[in-house]
DNA sequence: TCAACCCATATTTTCGAAAATCATACCGTT
DNA sequence: AACGGTATGATTTTCGAAAATATGGGTTGA
C-alpha cells in the first residue's frame, strides 16, 4: 500500500486528529502560534489541509490540556498568559515534581540511574556543541526535556506522570515567551549536574530542594524577562 | 424565537458537544457505562441523538479527563478500572487535597466559612432525612461534591483546583463502582464534621491528617467490597 | 446625540454521506 | 490439520455542505 503516496502527512499517531493535536500542541509551546491568538476554522483549514470537524477534535483536545481557550459558540483561541497563570503553573509543579523525584529516588533501578546519567550527558553535549541560546534549539529542548523526565520516570504512578507531563509543557510555553527577550541563559547546566549527583547517590531532601529552586528560578526568570508580556493582558 | 421547541436537549453548556461530554461524564462516573464498555458510535448516536463528529469531540475530551479510553483508529470505550489506578489517583488526590486544604485554611475569609458550614449543613440534613444508602442518592452526591469543593475553594489556585476536580471525578466512580456491594456506608457524618471543625478552627495540621485518613479510608473501602471487579482484568 | 433594533456578513457548529481502516471468516495450499 | 493470504462486513474516521449562531454596520426613533 503506497500509502505515503496518497497521504503523506500523518507523522505522529494513527489518526489525522491526533497528528494534528501533535502538530498545533508544538506549535502553540513554541509561541509560534502566540497568546492570545484568535483559532479560526478557515485559518487552521489552510494551514494543517483538515477539515472542521478534525481541527474541532484537536482543539478540544488541546483546552483539556490548558494550552487552548474554548469559548463556546465563539470559537477556539491560544490559551492567554498572565502572571497569575505563571505562579499556578509553577507552585502545581513544585508540588508534583517533588512528589515524584522522591518517588523515583526511592524505587529507581539500575536502569533508571543509567537514563539520568546518559541524558544528562547528552544535554551537556548539546549545550558544548553550541553554547547558543538554548531555547531556539530543538535539539536543546528534546534533550532538556527528556532528561527531566528520566528523571521521574521511575515514580511508579501513570497518573502524576501525566499531570506532570501538562504542567511541564505549559510552562515550557512560557520559557518561550522569555527567550527571546532574556539576554544569557543562566547557569543551567551546573543546576543539573547538581541534580543528576543528588539523585543518583539517593539524596532525596538535597535533590528535591534543587528541584525546587530550579522550576522556581526559572519561573522568576521568565516572569522578569516576560514581564511587558504577562501584565498588558 | 422558541428554541426550546426546536431543540429541547441542551441543558448544559451552549454547544451540543458540551452538553453530551457532560451527560456522558455523569454516567461513566455514575458506572452508568461500566468500565471498559465499548463506546460504538452507533449506539452512541442513537441513545444521545447526535452526530458522528459531534460524539467523537465529547469522547476525545472525556479522554483527555481519564474517563475514557480512546484506542486509535480501534474507537473508544469507558476506561477500564483496576486496583493500581485506584491507588494512583488516591494517591494523586491525597497530593493535592492536602495542598488545597492548607492553603484554603491560610487564606479563607468568612464566605468561606460560611460556605463550609451551610454545604455540611446541607449534606447532614439530607442524610438525616434519608438514612439509605447514600451514594445511591442523587441529592447526597451532590452535597457532598459540594462541601469537599468548598474545603478547598478558598485556596487560590483555579489550576490546581482543575486538576482536583478530575481526580475527585475518577475517584467517585471507583466509589460508585463498589456502592452496589458495601453493606452499609462507614460514619462519613462524623467525618465530615470533623474536618469542618478543623477546617474553621484553623488547625490545618489536624485538617491534613483527617482529609488523607477520610480519602485512604474510602479508597480502601473500595478496594475491598469491589476487589471481584478491580481484579479480573 | 444616543440607544435600540434589524439586517447582512462572517464564523462557528452540526450533520450524514463517503472514505479509510480494522476484524473476521473463508478459501486454497502445504 | 495448520497456515497464510484474501475477500467481506462492521466500525471508525474524515470530509465539505448546510444549519445555527455571533458580529458589525447602518438605520430609525426618541
Amino acid at each position: 500500500m503506497p500509502d505515503s503516496a496518497i497521504r503523506p502527512r500523518k507523522e505522529f499517531g494513527k489518526t489525522i486528529a491526533a497528528d494534528i493535536t501533535h502538530r498545533l500542541r508544538e506549535e502553540i509551546i513554541a509561541c509560534a502560534l502566540p497568546p492570545g491568538e484568535p483559532l479560526r476554522f478557515d485559518v487552521l483549514r489552510e494551514r494543517f489541509g483538515a477539515s472542521f470537524t478534525t481541527l474541532r477534535e484537536a482543539l478540544t483536545a488541546l483546552a483539556a490540556e490548558g494550552l487552548v481557550d474554548a469559548q463556546e459558540q465563539r470559537g477556539f483561541r491560544v490559551a492567554p498568559v498572565s502572571r497569575q497563570d505563571l505562579i499556578e503553573i509553577t507552585d502545581a509543579r513544585v508540588l508534583v515534581e517533588v512528589e515524584l523525584i522522591r518517588r523515583s529516588i526511592q524505587r529507581g533501578d539500575d536502569d533508571w540511574e543509567i537514563a539520568v546519567i546518559s541524558t544528562l550527558h547528552r544535554l551537556k553535549r548539546i549545550e558544548q556543541r553550541d553554547p547558543e541560546h538554548p531555547l531556539r534549539d530543538p535539539e536543546w529542548k528534546i534533550a532538556h526535556r527528556q532528561f527531566h523526565q528520566a528523571l521521574v520516570s521511575a515514580c511508579g504512578t501513570a497518573t502524576l506522570l501525566a499531570i506532570r507531563a501538562e504542567l511541564f509543557d505549559r510552562a515550557e510555553r512560557y520559557r518561550h515567551l522569555s527567550a527571546n527577550f532574556r539576554p544569557r541563559p543562566r547557569d543551567k547546566a551546573g543546576e543539573h549536574q547538581a541534580i543528576m549527583q543528588a539523585a543518583i547517590s539517593r539524596n532525596a531532601d538535597l535533590a528535591v530542594q534543587l528541584i525546587e529552586t530550579h522550576i522556581r528560578s526559572t519561573a522568576d526568570n521568565v516572569a522578569t524577562y516576560a514581564a511587558h508580556l504577562l501584565d498588558t493582558e
